[in-house]
RNA sequence: CGGGGCGUAGCGUAGUCCGGUCAGCGCGCCUGCUUUGGGAGCAGGAGGUCGCAGGUUCGAAUCCUGCCGCCCCGACCA
């Protein structure tokens, strides 16, 4: 392709709504530009990368036995009833006003109806169908690019089984393609256990990038491979010692003291000394929530443990259930259910909030004490603690959601009644998985990961072009003509060659416009080297440079690029 | 949806507090000449309802009200 003749607007100035790097290279590279909110357009070059991506996928999806479908975006509304999705996903369903219709944010409902009817015998099964096709969801905020988008290129895939166990073997397979997707991307990934979350079923893996552009919070063991989502995640961590002797009750007078840190710093104590009090409310009744020192409460796993609607209590709830203010909140007197979390277990000779303002309470021992309390692991890990095998050490930190796989199971094939007549003779729901890749969050993760101050570095399997060839006075006859010939030569050999041939761009214009735009591999034809009947050769992503003569250049290139 | 920030030429921005040569600068763009190995030089030129709509005022980019849009944090996230 010919710069002169392209439209890749490139930008030299960072543009002032991007905030992370792969955003901005997105925009300052000219492969995509923004239309409203979350929505974007992609250039011709941005495009070209999507359809790598898309290539890569598909050729494993097929790998796997894969069957690729092409589905309207625009859905009945009636289908999406039937599984109680319209309301499930509320706001974030895009309505078409003048019919009713919606625009598909996802396909388990369209697939599962296509199975339906379709797919009657055992025999029928397995069978894995796929799409690649842009999705739409209302999202409150669209953020980070084209990491969350309104409108968003998604491969997802469904797997239809007669058994649970057939379930197992096109989950085995799915995982193992989307190893060979991410690693053929040339993404560092890791692979974290989820929950199953609202979606139901038994099983459920996400692919997660590490980012700080990220909307999830995990737990990662390098050593161990251990990786799993903070709401869930464990770890050892030292519980409370218990001493010997219990201590007497004492009420202490602790004005203007409400944070555990200042507790301690007033006390002269450590924070393991002390139990932190959350109230929160629990379908209508008041909880309180101890934790140890300034552990966090980690809401999901508390969500897990009381089941029903958790929230935690307003400042003036507060007040009318323990007759104090946030920070002077503890366990004796509270009148109502008490859990703890696990380090807190039969600690004794601790502090906590007297229920009672500018007063705590020393000298508590949860055993003889807080007779009703009940143990659960409540906390939230951190970086540095030990895993649960005590085998590795973990890091937190934030990681995009690239892909999900997961074991639906009959959900969507009850709602639907897609049904199957099995071996025995009886009818059964088809038992579904559902696997979804995010492509644009592909193309963002790579840039995030593989980029410097001057630009993009792209490898060879997502580049929009292989080589970018820079012609660099092209006014210079000898340049012409070398760059023209070599531009044809490069394409013939089945390259796909960049070539920078605009006639009144200065060297270093072109060179930066080259780096920006990160072709993996870069020629320059000038007329210095061209007196030696040589060309350089730069390697974008090690920035190493040499010139070669014009008689070896297919065989370097063919060194560096395979 | 809550909190914060922002909206001035294609892009990046100054000016907004304190109304009145404030519509300015850099990049880009157009014409001509020179230039071409790391974002060229000189000369000339085009381009802006200052997000939109009301209001206050002799006078509004600037003050007031409403709306729209965009970014960030949070909530939400199949």
């Amino acid at each position: 392709m010919k710069l002169s003749k392209s439209f890749v607007p490139t930008l030299k100035e960072v543009p002032a709504d991007a905030v992370i790097p792969s955003h901005v290279l997105m925009i300052r590279a000219g492969l995509v530009r923004m239309l409203s909110a979350g929505i974007y357009s992609f250039l011709p070059a941005g495009y070209k990368v999507v359809k790598k991506i898309s290539d890569i996928i598909r050729k494993e999806m097929d790998a796997v036995g894969g069957q690729e479908f092409h589905l309207p975006a625009l859905n009945p509304k009636e289908i999406w009833e039937q599984t109680n999705r319209v309301e499930a996903f509320g706001d974030t369903l895009f309505h078409i006003q003048n019919r009713d219709y919606v625009l598909a944010p996802t396909h388990e409902e369209i697939m599962a109806y296509h199975a339906k009817g379709e797919l009657k015998s055992y025999k029928d099964m397995p069978q894995m169908w796929y799409q690649i096709q842009t999705k739409f969801r209302n999202e409150a905020r669209p953020r980070s690019g084209v990491i969350r988008g309104r409108q968003f290129l998604m491969k997802d895939a469904y797997t239809f089984d007669k058994s649970w166990e057939d379930l197992d073997v096109a989950y085995a397979g799915l995982e193992k393609a989307y190893r060979n997707i991410f690693d053929k991307c040339g993404i560092k990934y890791f692979v974290v256990g989820a929950a199953s979350g609202a979606m139901g079923g038994s099983k459920s893996e996400e692919f997660m990038v590490q980012s700080d552009a990220g909307e999830d919070t995990v737990a990662y063991c390098e050593e161990t491979g251990y990786a799993a989502n903070v709401e869930v995640a464990q770890s050892i961590v030292e519980g409370a010692k218990r001493c010997d002797e219990s201590k007497e009750l004492e009420e202490i007078h602790t004005p203007d003291v409400k944070s555990i840190d200042e507790l301690c710093e007033f006390l002269k104590i450590d924070e393991t000394q002390c139990a932190k009090s959350r109230v929160y409310i629990h379908d209508e009744n008041p909880v309180l929530v101890l934790m140890l020192g300034n552990d966090e409460v980690n809401e999901m796993k508390l969500d897990s443990v009381l089941g029903g609607q958790v929230r935690p209590g307003h400042a003036e709830e507060l007040k009318e259930i323990t007759g104090a203010d946030a920070g002077s909140i503890g366990p004796i007197g509270f009148k109502h259910r008490i859990i703890a979390d696990l380090r807190l277990k039969d600690a004794n000779n601790m502090f906590s909030g007297a229920n009672k303002n500018s007063y705590h309470i020393g000298g508590i021992d949860f055993q003889r004490d807080v007779e009703k309390v009940e143990y659960f692991d409540l906390r939230t890990v951190q970086t540095g603690e030990r895993t649960i095998n005590d085998d590795g050490t973990l890091e937190v930190f934030k990681a995009i959601e690239l892909g999900h796989i997961f074991k639906l199971g009959t959900k969507y094939s009850e709602a639907l009644g897609a049904t199957f007549i099995d071996e025995d003779g009886k009818e059964k729901p088809i038992i579904m998985g559902s696997y979804g890749i995010g492509v644009e969050r592909v193309m963002a993760c790579y840039l995030e990961q593989n980029h410097d101050e001057r630009g993009i570095q792209w490898n060879k399997e997502l580049a929009p072009f292989h080589i970018h060839l820079l012609g660099l006075n092209m006014k210079k006859e000898n340049v012409k003509e070398t760059s023209e010939k070599l531009y044809n030569e490069l394409k013939q050999t089945g390259y796909e060659v960049l070539f920078d041939d605009r006639l009144d761009a200065s060297a270093g214009f072109k060179f930066n416009d080259a780096d920006l735009m990160g072709m993996p591999v870069q020629v320059v034809v000038g007329e210095k080297g061209l007196k030696e009947d040589s060309v350089e050769i730069k390697v974008r992503k090690t920035g190493e440079r040499f010139s070669v003569k014009l008689n070896e250049l297919s065989d370097k290139l063919k060194e560096i690029l395979g």
